[in-house]
RNA sequence: GCGAAAGUGGCGAAAUUGGUAUACGCGCUAGAUUUAGGAUCUAGUCCCGGAAACGGGGUGGGGGUUCGAGUCCCCCCUUUCGCACCA
């Protein structure tokens, strides 16, 4: 049985290979051999089939910076093996790959070494592909998608116009960092240093307006808000409501007395008689008009030093409060009094209508401002049956409940009824409404860069933005531009290419220069992936009714709000057009941890602990790498590589091969009966835990439970298993219990062990059927029953499994431990079935 | 500050979801084998006492619920992650 017969694996092109010597595990010549097989053989080929139900398993895309790091790998191989998994189940599991290859560091490389970024990105991309076939796993190569590609960003481009045309893009004017001396925007990560200079020439920052544009994800808020029908983790639906940020209040419109309206939103309407002041954002549209002569020096000066923060410094928290009178003052809609009106950084011109009104009492942050500047302190709400105390006395700002007072017709209103009250006669005396606020914000996704996919947009002086036709797609990027040192976008510098006719009218008309946000491309790749070479349209229906939508989705928590809202909105919104069907994307969403540097710190080059995948392939083999990753850690948790623990899987995987390619011991035959049925036990016991394990994505568990089954497997060989029915059998189901996580030597092993002739796909491990488990031989018919006094176990002893409760109880009582704990008649005893008996005395 | 998750041997971690705590692996100790080894095999390895049988203690700390708690509840401590002047 375990007599290696080498079998005869060559196809029909391929020269006669040469068989690893049996006795030997060697990874380095067993692995290529069968990826090239499977690979000539399109074993990992997922293609429609009606006859089995579709499984579009997706794991997230790597950005191609060059190499491939080991935290690819630690994404992708537990779902690879899961993915592989589900195959062996009987379902028709596709499993894409592809390059998320627009973006900046392209540029970066683009200006240092004079190199095209499309030249630069693309030969990443071949680089990192031909890792990712070292990784072993059942990518299907055909289906692979590459963001920068005409053929690709034709389709970004051809969603960009469908949004336009259901009125889901807009332009509007929005500050961004730019750099005087460079004449350029400047990304986030290249604003440099607390005082925010440019990275290349160290000039500070400033900002500017330009008109960018934007799609309108605020208005699928609430929707976004509605997880019921998706299986996402409980921390991603977490972090994606408070990004959304919905809170409950109501518009109030104060106005100036100039005349002016300046409508704020607030979740506390009921303080709406203590608003003492308002506070503008400085980039507030209404302080130009508001500010006095006499305010203007110290007005300009304050939005000068404001707007040239980041919104991170603004919102530091336990800053102290810093803020100029603009001069001008607005009427309290209620009490009709005139209140101030000043301009803080404090309130983001971002959130709300970038305006509040400020009651200093019941707000901490109004409370210091009004303490910092010395304005009016009015107390509205206070506890029943007290007297309020004077505002002098308040040491911070009273946000509890309680009861209205000094406040007009709605005095003495109980907090618990106040909100509906007071919202009920804002609208009734029309000062006000109820509303509901989003911190969420419109998704800008202009960027004046070149390497993106250009905006379908002509300018034209007579019909304004104007969408390029869907049939003069796509709009390439030129190939042959120019670089600034400054990182100014060439596409703005080119001396052509913007050039073009408007659609319309026929007149001269500009091209947009502006690229979109990668996060566009990365919003539809998985849809491209379903028929990377159609060309009717971003993908073939029929395979979109056939593999959508995505059945599990793996990838970092990082992409928990961006990407994540992104793809959801995108979605929705091309339902709502029409495009596609479902209200999500994604209906499983499982995350990985980071896997950490040996010293527990993040991997990085500058700390020296980095581990290479590639250095480790050369050591250990694949399998062995591939194991391990799902071996060392909870995958959801991560955690620190350990250079030690890999070997405990490389011995495993060889021992495994020992054991199964080894001669016969001689007591072959010896095993007696009852020493078979542990061994099928154990089998069938693992199965069924493996299977479990891999629903739940506990791939370290996986291992374990094969570890285990190895072990006793090497014990019953050592009893005289061989050659019987049953070690057949535990070999069969251990190798396809084997195959997700190695692939390769899973393989290798059961051609040799199945002793066929030749390879075929219909031969593969990886397409056969995953091991049935049966219950039956699963089940223990002798259990070791706990016996507990107290709690407190006093004794084990061997009984059958089906003892009834009365059997299981005597022999409790019978024990002799339990006779030195117990005094007389129990009290109770508790049996529970299979377990345990407690006496409690 | 708010929110989420976690805290178990020397280390990475298990625990069928309230029922034998520490499976599996690393490391370590002893032995076998090998020219040698960081290779392979066997045995041991939570702590204290004991030659052993056995006894006592034990899942960050404190309380509670329960016949029974690593697991559930309350308070506290620590760590990690996310959000944060959100009106």
């Amino acid at each position: 049985m375990t007599e290696s017969t080498s079998p005869k694996i060559a196809p029909s092109d391929q020269p006669p290979e040469t068989i690893t010597t049996p006795g030997t595990y060697d990874p380095a010549t067993l692995e290529p051999r069968w990826r090239q097989l499977w690979d000539n053989a399109g074993l990992d080929h997922a293609d429609i089939d009606e006859s089995r139900e579709g499984r579009f398993v997706l794991t997230m895309l790597p950005y191609p910076s060059g190499d491939l790091h080991i935290g690819h790998w630690y994404a992708m191989v537990p779902g690879d093996a899961r993915a592989r998994y589900l195959r062996m189940r009987g379902y028709n599991v596709m499993f894409p790959m592809g390059f998320d290859a627009f973006g900046l560091p392209a540029e970066n490389a683009a200006i240092k070494h004079n190199i095209n970024p499309r030249t630069w990105t693309l030969s990443n991309v071949e680089r990192m592909r031909d890792q990712l076939k070292t990784m072993g796993a059942m990518f299907d190569w055909r289906r692979e998608m590459v963001s920068c590609e005409p053929e690709y960003y034709r389709w970004t481009q051809w969603f960009f116009l469908q949004l336009f045309k259901g009125e889901q893009a807009y332009r509007k004017y929005s500050p961004v960092d730019w750099c005087p001396s460079c004449n350029t925007t400047l990304a986030r990560e290249q604003v440099v240093g607390d005082d925010r200079r440019c990275e290349r020439c160290g000039t500070p920052v400033i900002k500017r307006e330009l008109e960018q544009w934007f799609f309108r994800t605020t208005d699928y808020a609430e929707e976004l808000l509605d997880f019921s029908s998706i299986d996402w983790p409980e921390r991603v639906k977490v972090l994606q409501e408070n990004w959304i940020g919905r809170s409950e209040g109501a518009h109030v419109v104060f106005r100036t007395e100039q005349g002016d309206e300046l409508p704020v939103f607030t979740t506390r309407p009921d303080t709406l008689w203590g608003a003492t002041f308002m506070v503008l954002a400085p980039e507030h549209p209404l302080v130009e008009s508001l500010t006095t002569d006499a305010q203007r020096p110290a007005i300009e000066e304050y939005i000068e030093q404001a707007t040239r923060q980041t919104d991170v410094q603004r919102e530091s928290a336990d800053r102290e409060k810093t803020g100029v009178f603009t001069g001008s003052y607005a009427l309290n809609p209620v009490t009709g009094e005139r209140i101030p009106i000043w301009i803080a950084d404090y309130v983001l011109m971002t959130y709300g209508s970038g305006a509040i009104m400020a009651v200093p009492a019941h707000d901490q942050r109004d409370f210091e401002f009004a303490r910092q500047f010395g304005l009016e302190i009015r107390i509205v709400i206070h506890p029943a049956g007290e007297d309020p105390p004077s505002a002098d006395q308040l040491e911070e700002a009273a946000i509890g409940k309680g009861v209205m007072v000094n406040s007009g017709p709605l005095t003495g209103t109980a907090s618990d009824v106040a909100l509906g009250e007071v919202l009920d006669y804002l609208e009734r005396e029309s000062i006000g409404e109820r509303a509901v606020n989003y911190r969420l914000r419109d998704w800008l996704i202009s960027r004046q860069r070149y390497w993106g996919a250009p905006i379908p947009i002509i300018h034209c002086p007579n019909c304004g933005a104007v969408p390029v036709p869907e049939e003069d797609l796509p709009v390439e990027l030129p190939l042959e531009v120019d670089w600034q040192p400054t990182g100014e976008s060439p596409l703005k510098l080119h001396p052509t290419w913007s050039k073009a006719t408007c659609p319309e009218c026929g007149d001269e008309g500009t091209r947009e220069t502006d690229t979109m946000d990668t996060f566009m491309c990365s919003s539809w790749y998985h849809l491209r992936y379903l028929s990377p070479r159609y060309d009717q349209g971003p993908f073939d229906p029929a395979e979109y009714d056939y593999w959508m939508p995505v059945s599990t989705y793996t990838g970092g928590i990082e992409h928990a709000t961006m990407h994540l809202i992104y793809t959801r909105y995108f979605h929705k919104a091309c339902r709502d057009l029409g495009i596609l069907q479902g209200d999500e994307p994604m209906a499983q969403l499982r995350n990985q941890g980071i896997i950490l540097g040996e010293d527990s710190e993040k991997m990085s080059k500058s700390r020296g602990n980095v581990v290479a995948p590639d250095e480790l392939v050369g050591e250990y083999g694949t399998d062995t790498v591939r194991a391990f990753l799902m071996f060392f850690a909870r995958w959801e948790q991560g955690g620190p590589w350990s250079s030690g623990g890999i070997e405990g899987c490389s011995r495993w995987l060889r021992r495994t091969w020992n054991l199964l390619t080894g001669e016969p011991s001689q007591k072959a035959g010896d095993a007696s009966p009852q020493r078979l049925k542990e061994l099928r036990r154990k089998v069938h016991q693992t199965v069924e835990s493996i299977t479990r394990d891999y629903e739940r994505f506990e791939f370290n568990t996986t291992i374990s439970s094969m570890m285990e089954l190895l072990n006793e497997m090497s014990r019953a060989r050592e009893a005289g298993a061989e050659g019987s029915e049953e070690w057949r059998e535990a070999v069969s189901y251990y190798l396809r219990l084997l195959a997700p996580a190695a692939p390769y030597v899973a393989e290798e092993l059961w051609q040799r062990t199945e002793a066929f002739e030749n390879w075929s796909p219909a031969h593969s491990v990886h397409h056969q059927l995953w091991p049935e488990y049966d219950p039956e031989a699963a089940a223990e018919d002798e259990i070791t029953l706990v016996i507990q006094v107290n709690g407190k176990v006093r004794d084990r002893i061997a009984v059958r499994a089906e003892i009834s409760r009365e059997d299981a109880q005597r022999l409790a009582l019978a024990s002799e431990a339990v006779g030195r704990y117990l005094d007389g008649e129990p009290r109770k005893v508790i049996y529970v079935p299979g377990r345990l008996v407690n006496i409690v005395p």
